[in-house]
DNA sequence: GAAACCTTGTAAGGTTCCCTGACCAAGTGA
DNA sequence: TCACTTGGTCAGGGAACCTTACAAGGTTTC
């Protein structure tokens, strides 16, 4: 261990002052940074009215149409919880509702053009953020990250990544 | 980008299916995992009964004692909150408040015998996860994850890096 | 094809964790 | 001394989750 932290770790276990010291006290402070980034470039779109709650929803609805239980399996949050966010996200025009043809139970839910549009730019505000890390911190180092980072998705969350993480090979079109 | 998730990440926009394909989105997986083996690690330790929302004391306090006010600015949160949180762990017996002989309206906290030895456990718990993670991922990755996010931390939260992170030449002894 | 069982979604209510506002007691400075 | 600041507590509230219970619609079994 050569980092900079480090010698100060030494320093302040020496005198009883830990702090900082860990790698998820360092993890949660980047991921923070970022949301934090991210936040100021959603005030620039039309869509203030958008929380940091609905991202469980935005992050994983699809135009085709999904349903709550498997929303709330891929958040990893529970149908009720979700249901709420689904609700807030309807009243602010973001989804909609609509009934499955196949299960009369069921009920599909879908972004509305307006929700598509926020979801663009929500996955655009992640990658231009992205691209300024890597303009300030190194290309490669970013790059890095994130082969590191998904490998240690893989290994210790499989479950929580979805088929994507192994695409089957594509259909010919 | 050359990374197992980018192909996936292509197949995924093009069908309309996003999830996972952002960079904080992989650091809260990887941070929660650390956390959850973590978690599992204290449960081998006599101090079950702390929670994960005690961490944000045991991180700063140290045994000279602390002022309630200094934690709360560390921790990033406000005097009530840390209040509890304080209140909860002296109930339990990890933590002790004193007067203040400066100062008549403060009391200082510290650490009992009891809260250093498991302010002890959990960060010797920490880096055995992070050589964990050394030995699974590589010892250059993790070492060059933690440099790269002590980086960012500098960078994009200084306020929130105490004088740790710059130390001051060691007295000579 | 009816009974038993599972699934989808909702309703009601609770917990945890954090906040704001108001306040007192003690220190500080003109 | 009088205003102002600072350390800490009290009271109350809200956001984001959870659990329990249930109704309506599918599915399985014989």
């Amino acid at each position: 261990m050569d980092s900079k932290i480090a010698a100060a770790k030494e320093l302040a276990l020496a005198k009883g002052d830990p702090s900082l010291v860990t790698l998820p006290a360092l993890m949660d402070l980047a991921v923070e940074a970022m949301y934090v980034d991210f936040r100021k470039l959603l005030e620039e779109t039309p869509y203030t009215d958008v929380r940091p709650t609905h991202g469980c929803v935005f992050r994983f609805v699809h135009g085709d149409g999904m349903r709550l239980t498997e929303l709330a399996t891929r958040a990893g949050l529970t149908k009720q919880s979700v249901g709420e966010i689904v609700d807030d996200l309807t009243r602010l025009g973001y989804i909609e509702r609509f009934p499955d043809p196949t299960d009369k139970r069921a009920k599909l839910i879908r972004l509305t053009t307006k929700g598509l549009d926020a979801q663009r730019l929500g996955f655009a505000a992640f990658e231009t953020l992205e691209a300024e890390w890597a303009e300030a911190f190194g290309a490669d180092r970013i790059a890095a990250l994130r082969t590191l980072l998904e490998d240690i998705a893989l290994a210790k969350s499989p479950d929580a990544v979805p088929e994507l993480v192994r695409p089957e090979p594509a259909p010919v079109p």
